[in-house]
This record gives structure tokens, C-alpha cells and sequence, in this order.
DNA sequence: GCGTATAAAATCGGTAAACGAGGTTAGTTG
DNA sequence: CAACTAACCTCGTTTACCGATTTTATACGC
């Protein structure tokens, strides 16, 4: 049967705004999930990137296409889809499995991201609207309101911290970057979180960096921005690798490349 | 090792039955084309990008099917592949048509490169080996002793350019880098040169550039070969962005970006 | 017992036919 | 000439089936 009416699209619901009314559902109204393949592969993604699907365990197509009552036509599409994003790796007559990620490929990656953002937040400081930066305003309060924060925990490596880095790669307007990090890395970024567990207790700083950063956006100033950017995912990854670092020494001494 | 000096086109030529010698090359053998999807995928990424398939048309599957015999299956896996690497778009029940980029997308992309070749050459500078820097140098030589340049055409429209920004590229050790680099943008860049019949007059010079760059990634000079490699890219893409704006007051004057 | 060789099972890659759904086009009608 | 309708086409998906390759399980020999 053809369920693609209504599912659960359980997408990454950035803005939750007052759930009064379904008047108005703000922007990001339900998208294209039209087709049984793609409404599948934003499926697939969220068990990766959630952990449901532990990292380096095999899918088997008959497996998933009887767990997702589809057949094996679009779930192959699917299936392509997350190996060009890089989400699951694929030998030819052997079978797929969930991207088992290295602490050198997750430095690589915050590498990528300082060189972006960095970029992201000049051009943010450039081209974002009054508007736009009191919509970044907005996501900072809203995270400011909220109970993890205070106790120290979950901001930063919950939804909340990409929301306000979703904002800025939007403000920068420049539709490359914004599909290139949005759409690729970031799903990346936040399967390396799950299965790191990472990137735990510099919450409240990285709170004020943001609003650093916001208010460089909003004087305008480009250079700033692009540097307090630069700054603040290099603190990141810092912050990661140190974590990392600890964990290993405190485990066992076995050694990685 | 690693030095893919002269594989460019790895196009789409199949691995006909030509294969009687095991005499291939030390590395860079024919790699994965051992699926029809594959083959197809990158059959049509080469035509898309040689604009053989021309920039907004569409591409049916009876069609495609039919074109390359084989069924719509791994046809439309490899569709799958081509949306994801953005070369081709698509509409849930209408079609699918090679993209069709704008000079505003085409600048967006020179600002990504800028970004992420110059953090390339500082990494270069920083990690490659003896033997990989004069593998560059071999490159260079090699271009310099074509004709084309000489002729003050063809290099840096050609893939010549290209294989040295793909050298640079695999000199930083950086996975993430290369994959986002030389997997996905690349065969973008080469789109619009394509289409654009692009970037022509500057060939001693972005020759010279080249191997300023080469000299400070040999001296180690990371911060200097970061710097050179972004006024390398921004020239170009000032560049670019003169010959359009000439074509438009040449032309007439239309609507804009 | 253990390793190798062989056979069986499972999976993947691919083809073909068929059907409904949605979109495009053209023709008819008012 | 606009609007409605009816073909027609393509896309999305399922089902069935096939060969090729891999994995596993079994059996054999040492």
C-alpha cells in the first residue's frame, strides 16, 4: 500500500514557535516529502544520524525494505542518496553499512567548518537584514530560556548550538554554502555527536561567544564576525579533542592514526 | 606515492573487453566501475559536465534508458547520485534537467574555493612530503611545455588548471577536504567553465601564481601559501566576473542577477 | 582438532512488465 | 479566447525473476 500521506517527517524542526494555532506554520512548512524514496531516505538519515542505526553496522536491503514496508526500488535510491552524503558506505557486491567515524575525520570536519562559518559569519555580517538578526536574537533568548542550559549540559551539544549556526549559514545568503553545510556537513556534524557523545561542558561559554558574534553582525562588522567565528568552532574542536584526548588516556592506551 | 599526475578523465569508458594486459599503471587503476549505476553515473556526470547534455534540458528516463540500454532501475539510482552532486534537479512527478547555473551561483562557488583552496594550500605547506612537492613541480612542468599555453589559451580553461588545484588538494591530507573538494565542487567548476566558455585570458599569470604557491608550500611557508592561494582565487574569479560583465554590455543589457 | 574445499543460502545488481498517480498537451466546447 | 476535458506521457512503485558474487555452513582430509 501507498501510505505516503501523512507520516511523520520528523525532520530537523528548527523554529518551534507557540503551538497556539495552526494558523500560521511559520516558514519551514512540511517540504517535499512527496516520494516513498525520499521520505525513506530522510528517514534513514535521522536513525544514522540519531544512532539508531549504530555506526558500522551492516543494512541489508531486505532488512530495511521489510523494517520500512517499502520495496527495494526506492529504497536503493534512498540508499544512493545517503552514500553520495556520506552517511552510509556501500561495497559493490558486498552490501552497505553505517559510516564508522574516526577522531581524525571529525577534526577534519571542524576544520571544514571554521573555514565555512568563519566565512559564513562575514558574509552574515554583510548581508543580513534587521530582521534576520532579530531573528538570531530570537534563538539565542529562546536558548537562554531554557532549563539545559543552566544546568550546564545539552546546549551545546543538542539541536540548540546548530540552530543558531543554521541562522548565521542562512543570513550569509550565499546558496552554495548554505547547501553545502547545511545540507551535507551538518548532518555529519551531528551523527559525530551521538557517537562521541562529545563536546560536553563549555556550555555557557560558548552561550557568550554566540552573542559575540551576533552582535558583530550586527555593527556590521564583517571581519570580527568572520574572526569570532573562526575563534569559536577552533574552541570547539579544542574542546573535542581534549575531551578525546582524556578518554583515551584515562581507557587504556591504545593507539589510532 | 598517491601522485594521480595524469588520471583526469577516468571518464566514462567502460571496461570493455580491452583489458588483456595486467600491464596498468602502478596506481591509479580503473577503480569502482563495476556497477551498470556506476558506469551510467559517471556517463552522465562526463556528459553533463562536457555539456553534451545541454544546461536545462531535460532528461527523460525512457529516454536516458534507452540512450545507454540499460533499465530504469540503476538509471535512476544514478539520477539519485547526479541530484545529490547537484548537476541535475528534479521535480517529484514532472522530471528531472541538467542544471542551470547563474553567474551569482558561479561567483558563490569562487567564494567556497577561496575558503576552503587556500585552508588546502596551508595544510599543503604543512604536510606534504618532498616527493609530493615535486610531483607538483612535475605538473607545472608538464603544463608548461604545452603548446596551449604558449598559445595563451587553454590552460586554465582546461583541466591543466584543475590538476594543479587537485594536487594542491590531495597535499593536505585532509579527507574531508578532498571529498568536498575534487568529488563535489570540482565537477561543478568544470560545469561552468563549460557552460560559460569562461575564464580564458589570464593563463602566464595564473601560471606564475601557480608557482609562487609551489614555492611557498615547498618553503613550508604555510601562511604565505594560504594567502597566495586566495588571491589566487579571488583573481579568477574577478576575472570571471569582468569577462561576464563585458559579455552583458556587449550583448545588451538585460535583466540581472 | 583444524584448515581447506565444496555446497548451500543469502544478498546484491539488474531486467522486465505492469499499474496508479500526477502532470502536460491538445482538442473540444461554451 | 478562455475554460474545461480528455487523451497521452512520464514518473513512482511494486512484483517477479534472473545471474553474479559473497558469505555461511557443511563436509572432507590431514
Amino acid at each position: 500500500m501507498a501510505t505516503l500521506a501523512s507520516n511523520s517527517l520528523t525532520a530537523a524542526n528548527v523554529l518551534s514557535e507557540t503551538e497556539g494555532g495552526e494558523a500560521t506554520p511559520p516558514e519551514t512548512a512540511v517540504p517535499e516529502v512527496r516520494t516513498l524514496a525520499e521520505r525513506v531516505f530522510h528517514q534513514l538519515q535521522d536513525a544514522i544520524v540519531r544512532g539508531e542505526l549504530a555506526p558500522g553496522s551492516k543494512i541489508t536491503e531486505p532488512g530495511l525494505s521489510k523494517t520500512y514496508g517499502i520495496s527495494r526500488g526506492p529504497l536503493r535510491e534512498a540508499m544512493r542518496r545517503l552514500e553520495a552524503h556520506r552517511l552510509i558506505e556501500r561495497v559493490p557486491h558486498v552490501g552497505a553499512r553505517v559510516v564508522q567515524l574516526s577522531m581524525k575525520e571529525l577534526l577534519e570536519l571542524f576544520d571544514l567548518r571554521e573555514a565555512l562559518e568563519s566565512m559564513a559569519a562575514r558574509l552574515a555580517a554583510e548581508h543580513m537584514s534587521p530582521n534576520e538578526i532579530q531573528g538570531l536574537r530570537d534563538v539565542l533568548a529562546l536558548h537562554e530560556g531554557q532549563a539545559d542550559l543552566k544546568r550546564g549540559e545539552a546546549y551545546y551539544q543538542r539541536e540548540g548550538d546548530l540552530d543558531f549556526h543554521y541562522c548565521i549559514v542562512q543570513g550569509s545568503h550565499n546558496k552554495m554554502l548554505m547547501n553545502l553545510l547545511c545540507d551535507d556537513l551538518y548532518y555529519l556534524v551531528r551523527l559525530y555527536r551521538t557517537q562521541f557523545s562529545a563536546s560536553g561542558t563549555r556550555p555557557q561559554r560558548a552561550f557568550v561567544e554566540h552573542h559575540r558574534i551576533v552582535d558583530a553582525i550586527e555593527a556590521g562588522d564583517a571581519e570580527l564576525a568572520e574572526l569570532l567565528m573562526r575563534r569559536h568552532v577552533s574552541a570547539s574542536r579544542a574542546n573535542v579533542a581534549d575531551r578525546y584526548a582524556a578518554t583515551l588516556a584515562q581507557t587504556a592506551l591504545t593507539s589510532e592514526s
